[in-house]
DNA sequence: GCAATATGACCTTTGGGTAAGTTACCTCAG
DNA sequence: CTGAGGTAACTTACCCAAAGGTCATATTGC
C-alpha cells in the first residue's frame, strides 16, 4: 500500500507537505517508536504525535499498523543492506573486513540505533505481510553477513553451514553491544572506539583455545 | 505478594490446587508466554488460558499484570543466577570457564528456553517495580560476567575498566545470541550446542589478529 | 470544481481489572 | 454424627480505558 508519488505530476495542486516528503517523516518517527517500545508495545495514535500529524493520516498513507510496521523494516531494511553491500564490495576479507563492517554500520546505526531492533522483535506478528518482510530483510543482511563468516570459518576448516548461520548471528549482535555500549559512553570518540574493539578483538584472539569435558 | 503457604496449619479448608502449587503453574505458564510474546504483546487472559484457570484468580495470587511479569522475573532470574554462580564457584577461568557456563545454562535452559527474553524485553516497562527486578537480576548476572570477563582480559595483559566493562557486554550479547539461536533450532540438544559453540571459538581464536588501517 | 493534504469526532474491539457469587472442604457445637 | 458456619479456591459476568480503525469535513492550490 505504502506508494511514493507515482503516475501524476507531482505533487499537483496540494496545501501541506507532499505525501512522498510526509511519508518520510511519519517512517523515520514510527521506526523510533517500534524499535524502543516493540510492535506491541507501539501505539499508532503515539506515532502520529512523534511525526507531528494526526492518526487518520497515518491510516490514509499506510493502510494499517501492520502496513506502518512493513514501511518501517523496509526503509531500516534498505538502509542497513545498502552500507553493508558497499562495504562487502571492497576487497578486504576475514576479520579485517568484520571491522570495516563495523565501523560502518557503527556510523549508519549512531543517529538511529533502534533500526537495528526492528528485525529482532518478539512482539511482532510471525505470519502475514510482516513475517515475509523481516524474513526478506534479515535474509539479505545475514546473507552478507553469512558470506563473510562463511569466508573466515572456512579458512579455518569449518563449512558446516548451521555453524555460519549461528556466527553469523553471534556476530551480528556484536554490533548490536558495541553500538549500544558506545551509546552509553557519548564521551568516546569513534577513533578510541575502533581503537577499542581492535584492543578487545586482540585480547580474545590471543587467549588459549580451550579444551572440552563437560 | 506471592507467598507460599504461610501462618496457619497448611492447605487448611482447600477444594482446589493449594495456592503455592498453582502460583507455580501459573507463574510457569506466563514465562512461556511472556518470553515468546514479549510484556506487551501478551494478555493475562493467554496466561490464564495456558494455566488453565481462569484470568480473575490470576488476579488474586499476582494482583496485576506487572506483579505476574515481576513474578516471572524472579522466577527465572533466580534460576539463571543460581546456575551462574554454581559454575562460577568452580575453578576453571578464561574462556573455559566461559564455554562451562555456556553449557550449564544451556542445560537450564532447554525445557523453557523462553526464561532468557524475559530479561531482554524492549516491550517491558522501564520503570517501578518491573524495571527495579529487571535490573537486580541483570545485576546479579552481570556480576558474574564482569568477574569471568575481567579474568581473561588481565590474563591478555588488559586491565582497563572501560574495556572489562564493553567486553562483558559484548560477551553477553554473544550469549544472548547463541540463546536466540538455539531458540530457533529447537531440536538441537544442549550438547550439540556446546559442541558447536566450541568448534565456533575454536574457529574464531585460530583466526590471524587483523591489522588496523581505517 | 477538483484533487491532495489534513483533521476532529466517532465507532468497535481488546484487554486490564473487579464485584459478587459458587463450590468443596474443614472445624466444631450440639 | 451432623449440620451450621467459616474459609480457601475458583468462576461468571461485568466495567472501563485504551487503542485500532473509519467518516465526514475543512482547507488550499491548480
Amino acid at each position: 500500500m505504502p506508494r511514493a508519488t507515482s503516475g501524476m505530476r507531482a505533487n499537483a495542486g496540494t496545501k501541506g507537505v507532499p505525501r512522498a516528503d510526509r511519508e518520510g517523516q511519519i517512517v523515520r518517527a514510527a521506526c523510533e517508536v517500534f524499535g524502543t517500545e516493540g510492535f506491541a508495545g507501539t501505539s499508532v495514535a503515539a506515532v502520529a504525535a512523534r511525526a507531528g500529524i494526526s492518526k487518520p493520516l497515518v491510516y490514509q498513507y499506510f493502510g494499517s499498523k501492520e502496513g506502518l510496521f512493513s514501511a518501517c523494516l523496509h526503509h531500516g531494511g534498505a538502509i542497513l543492506a545498502e552500507e553493508m553491500e558497499r562495504i562487502a564490495s571492497g576487497d578486504t576479507v576475514g576479520l579485517e573486513r568484520g571491522l570495516l563492517t563495523l565501523n560502518g554500520i557503527f556510523r549508519i546505526l549512531e543517529p538511529q540505533p533502534w533500526l537495528w531492533r526492528l528485525f529482532f522483535d518478539p512482539s511482532a506478528p510471525r505470519e502475514g505481510e510482516i513475517a515475509a518482510a523481516i524474513k526478506e530483510h534479515t535474509e539479505r543482511i545475514t546473507t552478507l553477513a553469512v558470506e563473510g563468516v562463511g569466508e573466515l570459518l572456512r579458512l579455518q576448516g569449518d563449512d558446516d553451514p548451521l555453524d555460519i548461520d549461528a556466527m553469523t548471528r553471534v556476530w551480528m549482535s556484536i554490533f548490536d553491544a558495541l553500538v549500544t555500549w558506545w551509546l552509553d559512553h557519548p564521551d568516546e570518540s569513534p577513533a578510541a572506539m575502533t581503537e577499542r574493539c581492535l584492543r578487545l578483538f586482540t585480547a580474545v584472539l590471543s587467549a588459549d583455545v580451550p579444551v572440552l569435558q563437560p
